[in-house]
DNA sequence: ACAGTTGTCGAACGAACGTTCGAGACATCA
DNA sequence: TGATGTCTCGAACGTTCGTTCGACAACTGT
């Protein structure tokens, strides 16, 4: 049974070639905003001939989450693997994801802005990667938790928060004049663990009722 | 000239109906996804009567936009008033752009998502709002630092970081489940100031090399 | 009572949309 | 050579889109 491989002639790379092609259009335009004609057209393919690679707009825009958000959540499995300190395991996360986003920012946006895009039946199969993910993400964070955290923190907004600070790059990072990805996943994980303030003798704690401590100085 | 009012029967109050009613249609389905039939519908305004109120669908979202940012911006504005503690002064940023955040999602919304949907001439209108509402941002960042900044921590990415972290809660805050706006306001400026980390006699800066001082304990 | 402005709407416009269909080109293996 | 499966496409389908137009009611100031 050495040539049970399905044909293939090149269908596959072709896919892989329109789903990029169209990532970017949808990044450029918005899922609603842009056209089937749109992608045949930049991906030189023509219109009719789009529907042999998938069923319909929402199957093409579940190929490219679905795949994109899968090869995001195994690269990060396989970094994690043989890695035990929690605070490296959380910048491997940072490092992962930020990476990606870079490397790959049509999909990462599409990934991002397009979240409802996608209607039933395949917004629960993406919803479903994107669980095991916070769930990965969360318990990288609990491991840390465990060593210690700073009072009032609560383990589902700092995790969200954090993914706020890493997904929200999309709209402003500029590469070539913004940090690369190692500088960029350093910046995010200090802001995280530590603050932009340098730990100093007197802390100075912020309530929930807005009064600073140690007002005068 | 004690009744040189103009004219206003009571359309002025019907606008912000309708700019009321859009955003929560255009947060429902995005801009693109949403049409002036649904709005019609969704406002009891026929769809011709609509066009009465603004020039074009972008004419709509670009009021949306505009009308949000600048309350925003302008309460930001009065808050800082008299205020001069920098710690004080950035919780307020937070404290108002999160208030309004979780009191008006819709508009909020629209505002974080629909950023590129604006052709021009409207979209050079709300940037200009957004360079000043940043501006105001990074001047209240820089007096913080000029007191005192943890090592390698770049202005820039600190406060779009910041802006991530708020930004981002559009897609996750539950009311009535998560924090309403005071405790997150404290969860966000606590993360941001200080970490997630509690201030210990060693801190574990991390580098952009990857490596964690003081790895072992 | 009249003229003018303000507000509202049904009906229609051309354009663009996602999707389908049947035909045909090309390669494969009998 | 002929049958079969893979891949591609022009042309068209019915629907929905944003926008416009002309008519008309209601209110205003004279």
């Amino acid at each position: 049974m050495a040539s049970s491989t399905p044909i293939y002639r090149d269908a596959e790379a072709k896919l892989q070639h329109i789903l990029r092609t169209a990532s970017q259009v949808f990044a450029q335009h918005g899922f609603e905003g842009a056209s089937m004609r749109d992608i045949s057209r930049a991906a030189g393919v023509s219109l009719a001939g789009l529907y042999y690679y998938f069923e319909n707009k929402q199957h093409l825009l579940y190929l490219i989450q679905s795949t994109t958000f899968t090869f995001v959540l195994e690269s990060l499995r396989s970094r994690l693997e043989g890695v035990d300190e929690p605070t490296e395991r959380l910048r491997l996360l940072v490092l992962n994801h930020i990476e990606y986003f870079l490397s790959h920012p049509n999909e990462m946006k599409v990934l991002s802005h397009e979240e409802d895009a996608l209607g039933v039946p395949y917004s629960e199969k993406v919803q479903a990667i994107k669980r095991r993910y916070y769930a990965l993400a969360r318990e990288i964070f609990d491991s840390l938790a465990a060593e210690g955290l700073a009072p009032g923190i609560h383990p589902r907004i700092a995790v969200l928060s954090l993914f706020g600070m890493m997904n929200w790059t999309y709209k402003w990072h500029k590469p070539g004049v913004d940090p690369d990805a190692l500088e960029l996943t350093a910046a995010i994980v200090g802001i995280f663990l530590h603050g932009v303030v340098p730990p100093g003798p007197e802390s100075k704690p912020v309530f929930a009722d807005g009064i600073t401590a140690g007002d005068q100085r």
